[in-house]
DNA sequence: GCGATATATAACCGAATAGAGATATAACTG
DNA sequence: CAGTTATATCTCTATTCGGTTATATATCGC
């Protein structure tokens, strides 16, 4: 999977929102159009950027080319950021032990001058 | 959070790597180009943008600027992504009943013929 | 076959982007 | 102060992007 080509196609606002309806199941290219008072190119042309993506697939039905999720570079994306959640997790634990050692201070000495670091 | 700042910032390989390297601590601009064969201003460009996305933050210690990575957005990527958790779960699930069904079939009736397209 | 519908492609435009090089700013060093 | 280091900013160019309109292709229904 390329994580440039999925990241770069989640950036687009549009293409979010294509994914969230096509999330719902398969949707045919002008219904995916409507919501979005773009033309009909337009559509087309963000559908090719997801498709080139790997994160959407068409079949044929008749003269309609439903569109389908993909859900595995939505996943190698996720596994990426998944490396990086230890950080976040990580970031609030310091959040709360600031608050906490705030609040301790605080009912320690209530009027005392501030200290800068430990 | 600006997921399309976020997303557009992430999309870039260059800027994947910078993060990679500031999830160890904080770096400064030349030590985040050295190993990159890219010019400074280059960098800078991209430390520009990561910033602007709210993916890092910077310091003064003398003359550097050291950038420390900022995992809110990070977060916030991960929960959109969580949305579709279920898809790619469900996908593997219906993998695992394709598979399950080739291998019933394939037992049942080994020699069935194959259709193919052109 | 013809006409209608669904979708794709081509040609074009303006704005944004990524890169380079040159220069400017800011802080340390002597 | 001058010189060096770290970083930012300006200017330029080439490319990409998101949109448009116009046109082409594919499939249906008759």
């Amino acid at each position: 999977m390329n994580l440039d080509a999925t990241f770069s196609a989640l950036a687009d606002p549009t293409r979010r929102a294509i994914l969230a309806r096509l999330a719902e199941g398969e949707v045919s290219v002008m219904d995916l159009a409507a919501p979005f008072a773009l033309s009909q190119p337009a559509v087309s042309k963000h559908l090719r950027v997801l498709e080139h993506a790997g994160l959407i697939s068409r079949s044929r039905d008749g003269q309609r080319r439903p569109c389908r999720i993909e859900a595995a570079p939505l996943e190698a994306a996720n596994s990426w950021l998944e490396r990086y959640r230890e950080i976040w997790e990580q970031n609030y634990a310091r959040l709360d032990d600031l608050l906490e050692t705030m609040k301790q201070e605080a009912a320690a000495e209530p009027s005392k001058p501030k200290r800068k670091k430990k």
